[in-house]
DNA sequence: GTTCCCGGATTGTAGGACAATATTGTTAGA
DNA sequence: TCTAACAATATTGTCCTACAATCCGGGAAC
């Protein structure tokens, strides 16, 4: 019953490739060419190109004819769209666990906890990791698939600003701020405040966004 | 500058299968196998297995792995949590069109005449057809890819009850009273009572389909 | 009837080949 | 010098073959 699931060779390429992007090793609009990973991993080409084609629909690569693929970046207004998206997904995706949560609200407490302590230490990368698992934790929560794997993939599109934004601590407080009025809403069992509270805090994180220079969105 | 823009092999395959799935001819729960496919359509195997992952990451087939695809099936669970997902998605497309429509609502309303008509001569098929293209004028309408490619994608996963919903004239009727609501509310340029409208359209769809039967679902 | 094992079918991956296309570099001309 | 046409090169797109890994069905043994 408990089968050993071995991954398959494409699988474990797209991993390694998903993580050298988030990591930073790949920089957006880098193209990759077949061969040289497939060196690199020793592995042949039909892998690679499995593995590319996964990237590419996880959005973490951008997909052109006869020109390959590269590290995906987002204009500003596909940001804008994005964000609108993922609004209404996570509001759905909070509300549906303000009830689960209540109930059992140990890990959210405790992904506050580390926010503040991170904040109180200005650390910024530890923010930054305990803000993804906050942001993370509603999909998974409710028993909902579909949703949870529509969001990550959402959220594979901004990896490249998880080393850019938040540079500000005074932007690092606002977000905490708005984290806090999430919890309080869900410790309140009230669904509505926290839907509210969630789309706004998604709201001000896309303007925080928009103000980064145009050199950290791709050309219009 | 205009360049002819030939599709890619796998591509026509992709396009080839995803028809024959929506026209009914590869019925939920097939199996497909790579070689039938290649010497069906006069390819290779790594071009018809390209097709299947473009295919699975559009949620039309379902893949296992060293198991080969399926034409993809829906729990009653999993239907359920596609239309709420849909639900909060094509809310927000619908909210966003309201001004676009209401500046310029020629195909809306003829849309709507469209399904009136098929109301009146009971014709189900015509009635179906509208249907869809009345639900992808919103995200078409609005600016944003990428919701409008994520609804495609929910879209595509309800196929196969094209034919299977809206069997019952009283079904029908109701349902496109609802457009009708919606459409009332875009004229009125009233983004809430749209956002409303639509909202309530869709959860009273997905109530619709968990009425049928056990064997139009896959087992949970 | 259940379990074990086998053989056939299918997928997963490698590797090579070559045409189609894109990119780059070079040369000729204005 | 800049530009345009062209040639050389690199890369992708597709096909082919091969074979190991895995799954599936059926028969043998218990």
């Amino acid at each position: 019953m408990t089968e050993r699931d071995t991954l398959s060779t494409a699988q474990q390429v797209a991993s390694a490739i998903a993580q050298a992007v988030r990591g930073g090793h790949l920089v957006p609009g880098q193209r990759l060419t077949e061969a040289e990973l497939a060196s690199r991993h020793g592995v042949s080409r039909s892998s690679v190109r499995e593995a590319f084609q996964r990237l590419t629909a996880d959005r973490l690569l951008a997909f052109e004819p006869h020109r390959g693929v590269t590290v995906r970046r987002l204009s500003r207004k596909e940001v804008d769209d994005l964000f609108a998206v993922r609004g209404a997904l996570e509001t759905l995706a909070v509300g549906l666990a303000v009830p689960v949560l209540r109930a059992s609200p140990a890990r959210l407490l405790a992904l506050q906890a580390e926010m503040d302590d991170a904040v109180a230490a200005n650390d910024m990368t530890k923010f930054s990791n305990a803000n993804t698992r906050f942001h993370a934790l509603f999909p998974e929560v409710i028993d909902n698939a579909l949703l949870a794997e529509t969001l990550t993939r959402l959220s594979n599109s901004l990896y490249w600003l998880q080393f850019r934004m938040l540079v500000d601590r005074q932007d690092v407080f606002a977000s905490n701020a708005e984290h806090r009025r999430i919890v309080e809403a869900v410790l309140a069992d009230d669904r509505l405040s926290a839907e509210m509270a969630i789309r706004e805090h998604i709201i001000a994180s896309g303007a925080l966004i928009q103000r980064l220079s145009d050199d950290h969105f791709a050309p219009a």
